[in-house]
DNA sequence: ATAAGATATCTCGACGTCGAGAAAAGATTC
DNA sequence: GAATCTTTTCTCGACGTCGAGATATCTTAT
């Protein structure tokens, strides 16, 4: 089975987008509530595991943009899970906090989902969690810092609308 | 090498969704022409790579699902990078073909985005994605077979594949 | 104190995705 | 041939996400 090819970066990018598909369903299978999706779960987790924080800063942690956070907020506080506090020390930040339904809830779903997540990686051996963990650090470190790709001119006369 | 510790499972799902999103990202800025995003890509991608395929084919293979495809292809014919044509011998099915702009585009945004590929994972040594990407296949297969947790009323047992 | 800039959150409109179900054509069974 | 599944695609409505811009507040320079 060990092919001595080197593997050719679009292969790696195949299996890794694969692999993210394939686990972030099963999670949110295992872990999603009525009106609640794997990101709504990320936002309590971020919470069950940090504290109360403000909007922005819980957007950063689970990679959405101001206006997606705002939506997912009031998707928790509408189900009872979160609560914002105003802060009197600067007035324009929300403090959000779990309330007692909210972390009940994400203790339960978390300790489920930490199973499941080992269960879906108990094939792996120690060195091959820290080389991938490595690994995915760099790729993603290379693909933040590179971000900014020369776009080109094409689709120029296609215009339609 | 400085920690010898096992990763534990929540940590490398993280890294994991991380490097995904900022790979996606990083690839989306480099590939993405004006109304076209990384699904209408990865489409033309394979219909450059396997020749006209029907819609539900190419779906399996992008990971998107029927509504999303009508409407994937409705936007590149729409962008006149592909055609759909009729088959007499199955009159269900439309093959979906490049266009000759179509060709064009996607064999030039796809040799920039295999380079831009390599860039972003030229730090990994062979045996680094040798064992990604045997660890990563591992992972998504273990997620995708696994998909029905608790929740879900489990009426076939193991679908193999 | 005032003005200018930065920051945190929210609102709005647009887009991509999806599940459910409809419509059309093929396959199977009687 | 007719009834009944199955497959393929499309339509519809709902949802999550985002960028841009609005608003309120804090910070800094003058």
């Amino acid at each position: 089975m060990t092919d001595l090819e080197k593997i050719p970066a679009p292969r790696l990018w195949l299996v890794l987008a694969r692999a993210f598909h394939s686990v972030a369903a099963y999670i949110e299978g295992s872990v999603t509530a009525q009106g609640l999706g794997l990101s709504d779960f990320m936002v309590l987790e971020v919470l069950l595991h940090k504290g109360p924080l403000t909007i922005s800063v819980i957007g950063e942690k689970v990679l959405l943009a101001s206006a997606s956070m705002t939506s997912a907020i009031d998707r928790l506080e509408r189900h009872g899970l979160v609560r914002r506090r105003s802060c009197s020390s600067d007035r324009r930040i929300r403090l959000v906090e779990l309330t007692e339904d909210g972390k009940i809830f994400i203790e339960e779903t978390y300790a489920r989902h930490e199973k499941d997540l080992e269960r879906v990686t108990e094939g792996l051996s120690d060195v091959e969690r820290r080389v991938m963990y490595e690994g995915l650090k760099k790729v993603g470190l290379a693909a933040k810092v590179a971000v900014p790709t020369e776009r080109c001119k094409s689709l120029d006369g296609v215009q339609n609308g």
